[in-house]
DNA sequence: ATTTAATATACGTTTGATCATATATATGTT
DNA sequence: AACATATATATGATCAAACGTATATTAAAT
């Protein structure tokens, strides 16, 4: 279970707050997908994410190559509530709205490659 | 206007969470009162209100000696809300309780002399 | 078996946040 | 004016978080 001090801490860096945004808005994602949207190096993701799941807030499934993560369906709902109230405030805030523009732009999204 | 990222920074801290949480569910209190609640020094509390306050999280008012705090009316919808959710999913849990049974007990707390 | 692609981790460095202690400011009281 | 109270700020030290770069792991393809 989750505390809220843990929570609050894990959404206060950049890297992890776009990141749980984007998962929260666009369901799940791959590694990839998240470094070119958020246009961050892998390595600096790939330390984020591993973050966010050891804190209970993500989860990851292995598919093949990839590795998908989204919001932990496990997540208490008032920490869920907080990144959906989140979510929905900043989808046109400043660094936010570019992360989704970027998701979809560029390297086939939905098809086998997942990325570029 | 603050953004997510501020928000959230500012949320990160124990003290600051602490703080933030007890106001939300108080109303405006005094440094002192804060100071003795949490059961941390007078400068450390006052130093994080004043950054929640250069965050535009909450406002302060003067009256006579004392400092009120409260969370800052202004504050856009969303990240009042977060405060709410944050605060009615925690009020039995582990610091939070304790703060706000400390805020009640002890020096008396509604009269004129503020602390002890 | 070698190679390539996707992701993870290790390492050493640097920066920033927080802290405790001491002191300053401001208001009220006598 | 002197003093007491409530709050704020300055200073120097410490510690953790985040970074870039390099390398390791895992799975698939050839």
């Amino acid at each position: 279970m989750i505390s809220a001090e843990n929570f609050f801490t894990a959404l206060a860096d950049p890297t992890r707050l776009r990141s749980l945004l984007l998962l929260t808005a666009e369901g799940e994602l791959c590694v990839c997908e998240l470094t070119h949207a958020l246009d961050e190096s892998q390595p600096k993701i790939s330390r984020h994410l591993a973050m966010l799941r050891d804190a209970g807030i993500v989860s990851d499934r292995r598919e093949g190559l990839w590795i998908h993560y989204r919001i932990n369906p496990g997540l208490p709902a008032w920490a869920r509530e907080i990144l959906n109230t989140a979510s929905r405030a900043n989808t046109t805030a400043k660094p936010f709205a570019q992360d989704r523009k970027r998701l979809r732009g560029a390297p086939t999204r939905p098809p086998i490659r997942c990325c570029a």
